[in-house]
DNA sequence: GACCGCAGTTCCACATATTGAAACTTTGTT
DNA sequence: AACAAAGTTTCAATATGTGGAACTGCGGTC
């Protein structure tokens, strides 16, 4: 049986789920069964399932699945309780007021850099429209500054888990480069993007670090090399470490989680 | 109220999920025990699955459940994919700027009102991002509009869904003397909040409907009494449709769920 | 410091839900 | 009309989930 779908029915309805939203459009029947390593008519039933509980919705008149509202509601409450951006709000927008260039507030999930509020250098964005996406944690600012600062078993397992794709020819191919340049960002608790993940992208972050030094979020301002050097960016890091504190201040006792389980 | 123990494990699991989402604070085990009907070993089991699944976050320090930062990834797809928000976006902006009132934006998921987006009056009324709250279908504005066109039998399944909780004293007390509103609505293709939800609350509402006259959503005017009367916010109800049918325009061919399932 | 009680965890015989091959139905195509 | 492709249903075998009960460990109490 496969090994990839642990958790039981849950765990492969689940798994589901992921495939029918990862196609980011409505899907046929065939198209997931031709992704999926399930039989027709587990798959069939499970699809069912998960209609019928709103997690997906069907489309008669196309035949086609996409992703269903009641995720956003149930996002809602995780947005609100486990996410650093109900408290980070207000800090958010003086940053971005006084910087003017764009900020991200990121979490660790399994991983795998979520990002969970923004800023854009013009429009202020209120939602989730950007939050939500999921990058690498290992080829991004906030991805390493979070890294840098987790405890040494879970930073082994969660270094252990990335792709290392390399997206650039500045991205840390192996978790032992990584790892080198972790150390550095340990001691000087601000990390840089170095066109790793995009080319021309660069960016500052910093951990946002509870009472124990343990990383509940991150935070970078990100440019891109036609605008700024590292340099430039270097210098906004005081404020962005102050505006971290600040967040860890007041996120202090929200039991926040600092990252955690692997299956 | 559980409706929702039907779907075999997986049923139970979501059912859990929005047990836990529904405290809206971290959770320990004897409270969810507390109000579920599962038994402590299931319970316990399920409660580890999701765990491991990321779809719930365990703090061991103080033993306790939240839900998920897995739901925020999850939900960035359907918000992009099944939800008016992204094509409306720019609209609601623009009707925002002009009205200068607080704007929402909702969808029916399961014979509730699903806020989608929102844009907060010029006097800045401190909330939350709404997006992702639920509210009731049949004493809102945006629910009343999407209800009255809803086809023949979705409306009775819907109508008979309602709790008719008797928030004030406007409330619809049964399914009857609300449909008797809807017709109205129908025809004028406008519906109203007499403080049908909540005190002094009143709003303007429109349907977005598909080429079929399918609601797909609807967008709503909110104000309270002590600002304005009904007849002021019905001025706004011209502004309102204009844009309620550009959104529609634009969102044509995009296969959004009109209304549907009920388990 | 022994005792108690409760929250949380594990166990295991039993019941049920899930499986998946295959047959069937519907829809669309030539 | 005939065919193919997509989607749906069936059913016996069996893997999975169930839940009562017994266990563990911890914090409080006398």
């Amino acid at each position: 049986m496969g090994v990839t779908h642990s958790d039981g029915t849950v765990g492969k309805a689940l798994a589901l789920l992921d495939t029918v939203a990862g196609f980011g459009r409505p899907v046929r029947f065939a198209e997931v069964q031709e992704v999926s390593d399930l039989p027709k008519a587990t798959l069939y039933r499970l699809l069912q399932t998960l209609t019928s509980q709103r997690m997906l919705s069907y489309d008669p008149d196309r035949g086609t699945y996409q992703p269903g509202l009641r995720l956003v509601q149930l996002a809602h409450s995780a947005w609100r309780q486990t996410t650093l951006a109900p408290v980070a709000r207000p800090h958010l927008d003086a940053l971005s007021a006084k910087l003017g260039e764009t900020v991200h507030l990121a979490q660790l999930d399994g991983g795998q850099v979520l990002y969970v509020d923004k800023r854009n250098a013009r429009r202020p964005i209120p939602m989730f429209s950007d939050a939500g996406k999921i990058g690498p944690g290992y080829c991004t600012g906030v991805g390493k500054a979070m890294l840098a600062f987790l405890p040494e078993a879970e930073r082994a397992r969660a270094l252990a888990q990335q792709s290392y794709f390399r997206h650039t020819e500045h991205t840390h191919r192996d978790a032992h480069s990584l790892e080198a340049e972790l150390v550095e960002i340990r001691s000087s608790g601000i990390s840089f993007d170095r066109e790793e993940h995009e080319p021309t992208i660069i960016c500052v972050a910093v951990p946002i670090l509870d009472e124990r030094q343990r990383p509940i979020g991150a935070m970078s301002v990100t440019s891109s090399t036609l605008r700024h050097s590292l340099d430039d960016l270097a210098r906004l890091a005081p404020d962005l470490k102050t505006t971290a504190e600040a967040i860890a201040r007041e996120a202090a006792g929200l039991s926040l989680p600092s990252a955690s389980d692997i299956a």
